[in-house]
Formats: C-alpha cells, sequence, structure tokens
DNA sequence: ATCTTTGCTATACGATCGTATAGTGTTGGC
DNA sequence: GCCAACACTATACGATCGTATAGCAAAGAT
C-alpha cells in the first residue's frame, strides 16, 4: 500500500471509465467508440483513460468484465435457487420472480445484451474471447436451469436449448426494441407494471404444460 | 433515357454499394462504418460512393430503404394470407410456414435485424426515422396478425402486443445470437433442420391453447 | 537529501475520418 | 463540330482516430 489516501479516489475515476465504456461501446459498438468520447462521457482526460487501459482492446475488455461482474451479483444464482423443494404455488412464483427480475436488471443495465448483441453482429476475436470468457457458462447454467424446470413440471417438454433460446429471446428483445416500442406507441417500456405485465403473459403461455 | 446501353452497369454497381452498406451499417453501426470501408467492400472506389449518395445520412436511408424494400417483396403479405379461410390444418401449418419463412430469410438477409438493433442501442434521429418509414407499419401489421391468428383460435388469447414481442423476439433473437450459438455448441444454426426444429418446438409451446 | 518509482498529463505523429472542390472524359442536343 | 450536361475521379483539407513518448509532481526507499 503506497498511497492509501488516494487509492479510493482512483478507483472512482477508473469505474467511471468503465461505465462510460460499457455504455458506449453497447450503443456503439468497439469500432464506434473512441477514446476521446469514452473520456468525455466519464469527464476524465483522454490520457487518463489511455494510461490506465493501454488500447483499446484492453479497455474493452475490461468494460466487459465489470458489466458481467454487476450482472453475476445482481442476478440470482438460478440454479441452486431453484432447486430448493418449496410448494407447487411457491415455485411458480419463482419462475416468474426470475424473469421479473431478469428483466428489471437489464432495463437497468443493458449494457451486457448491447455488447453481446454488437459482438455477435460481427463475430471475430473479441466475441470468442466473450463466449470463452462469460456467455459458455452462461448457455450451459441456463440449459440446466431449463431442464430443472422441465423436470419439475414447470416448464413444457420440449428441447431444453430451444427454450432457453424462445425464453431468452422473449425476455431479451423486450429490452432491445424498447425504444422502437416507446416511438410506436408512445408508452414508456421499463416501468414496472409494463414488466410485470409482460412476464404474466410470459408464464401464461407457459404454465398450461405443467 | 440518356444512355442506355451504360445505365444498367451503373445500377448494378449502385446495388454492389448499398448491399455492402447494409451490411457494414448492420455490423458495425453508423459510426463505425466509413466510405472507404463500403467501397473497399463493394469493389468500388470511395468517390463513386461519396457521388451518388452525397453523405454518410444519404447513403444510409438508401440502403436501409433498400434492405426494407427486399425484405416486404420476399415475406409473405402477413394479413392477407392468414386471413384466407381453410381447414384447420392448414391454418396451423400456415403460421408455421410463415414463422419458417421469417426465419429462412432472416437468416440469409440478418441486416434488417441488425440495422433495427443498432439504431435501437442508441436511439436519435435515424431511429425516429426508422420507424416513421418503415417500422411503425410493421408494429401495426403485426399486432393484427396477431390478433387474427387469436381469432381464429390459432393462438392464446393473450395481450396481442405482449404475444407479438414474444414471438418477434422468439423468431429474432434466434439469428442474432447464431453466431454465439456455433461457438458454444458447435453447430451451424442456419440449416433448414435447426430452423424447422425450432419452429415445431414454438408451435409446439403455442397449439394447446388453440 | 538524493534518487527511483509511481500516477498522471501534455504534446505529437501518422492514418483515416467525412466532406468539398476541381478536373476529366463521355454523351446528347443543336 | 461545338457546347452544355452528365457520370465519375483525383486531390485536398481540417478534424479526429489510436498510439507513442516525453515531462512532471508526489511518494518511498536508501
Amino acid at each position: 500500500m503506497k498511497a492509501g489516501s488516494r487509492a479510493p479516489k482512483t478507483n472512482e475515476r477508473r469505474e467511471r471509465v468503465l461505465r462510460a465504456a460499457a455504455q458506449l461501446f453497447g450503443q456503439l459498438g468497439f469500432d464506434g467508440t473512441s477514446f476521446a468520447l469514452v473520456a468525455e462521457k466519464a469527464g476524465e482526460q483522454k490520457t487518463f483513460v489511455q494510461y490506465h487501459f493501454q488500447n483499446k482492446d484492453v479497455l474493452w475488455r475490461a468494460a466487459v468484465s465489470y458489466v458481467w461482474l454487476q450482472r453475476n451479483n445482481a442476478l440470482p444464482r438460478y440454479i441452486e435457487d431453484i432447486s430448493l423443494q418449496r410448494a407447487p404455488d411457491d415455485r411458480e412464483k419463482m419462475i416468474r420472480d426470475l424473469c421479473r427480475k431478469i428483466l428489471h436488471f437489464t432495463f437497468a443495465h443493458p449494457e451486457w445484451v448491447k455488447i453481446m448483441f454488437q459482438e455477435a453482429s460481427a463475430p471475430g476475436p473479441r466475441l470468442d474471447w466473450l463466449v470463452k470468457e462469460f456467455i459458455g457458462t452462461d448457455f450451459i447454467e441456463g440449459r440446466a436451469m431449463i431442464e430443472l424446470g422441465q423436470h419439475h413440471g414447470l416448464l413444457p417438454k420440449v428441447d431444453a436449448m430451444d427454450l432457453l433460446h424462445i425464453l431468452s429471446g422473449a425476455l431479451l428483445y423486450l429490452v432491445s426494441v424498447a425504444p422502437i416500442t416507446e416511438r410506436v406507441l408512445g408508452l414508456r417500456r421499463d416501468s414496472n407494471d409494463y414488466i410485470d405485465h409482460h412476464v404474466d403473459t410470459l408464464t401464461r403461455i407457459l404454465r398450461q404444460h405443467a
């Protein structure tokens, strides 16, 4: 420990940069994001960003790691939670709560979806890294969660991977097209009411297969 | 008609540019795409692109219009097709065919989804234009199609807008994450078999509500 | 007290960005 | 055959891109 009094401030500045970078990488993609833009959005200087993150790839990886760390802290640990034995009513409520939690968090922090889509739209070494580091695990855990739900009679007994895609799509698409929905229908779609309504509709479609 | 013999070649070159531009705008976003990149991908010169499309906004709008024109030609006219009266078995098959057609076309021409997501991820005047010009109509027609399907007993009787989002998400998400799925599972996901399998799963989930 | 290291900043460099303008060669009207 | 119009290209400009390097103040070590 060399500078105990300054260290916290530095971390705070670093985090401001990471937040700004994550938002910009999600909104504008890797090529559309520049050091100057990140610095401006973070209220820092371009050279400060460049000093802490030697080049654009380093900055991108740091921002992505920061985002996924947040995500993994905020979202419930799927498998452990759902494997707890409860009364059937509680278990169905659990799925609804999980969907709600995913939607709420993703509306508040859409960066992880946006970055994922950005890289998937132009596959390359960054996507490889993203899959190896984070998304691969998500797929495996997601599929296991689906199969557990099916085993407990909460989800229709169809191909688990298909169902994972269908559910993920039904939830995440909502976030991605929210700005469009707002413009077409004149609604704000990140309100609690709308999220709950959408999740209710989704679970109602799935319920009758239990 | 001033240059009957050259006109077709010019149109062909223009189209090459539009195709390249649409792909790049979808993959890299507006800011990530440059005249030089579009020209290189189209096998033309930067100044040729600049001559026919005075600035980047003009090029973007022309590329988007070109993509949506293709899309509207390829996808069946939803409402008229589905409103034809047939035997119930045929009508369910019709929905399945529609989903298949949408997926096949979108896998072959993912630009319209990618561009839509790109602009939705950083809303601005371009998204406003996109909504006003193309997507607004899609929403209205999509909702009408859902309601028609519900009226014919083919779809569960839930909020039509929610269902439209759920179905759109279930289909389009598949295309967006296809490169990731390939990397995680080692499968090629744009094959006919996989698309059919996914659509079958989706319709099976929806069927029992008729 | 001097020297080295550390955290950060100022300046600079070549490449590429979007855009503007001048120029070239072919075409159609007269 | 001349000339205006047109399709296209070559060149150029300031701004911004990612990156490299030199400088500087403060802290730690000796």
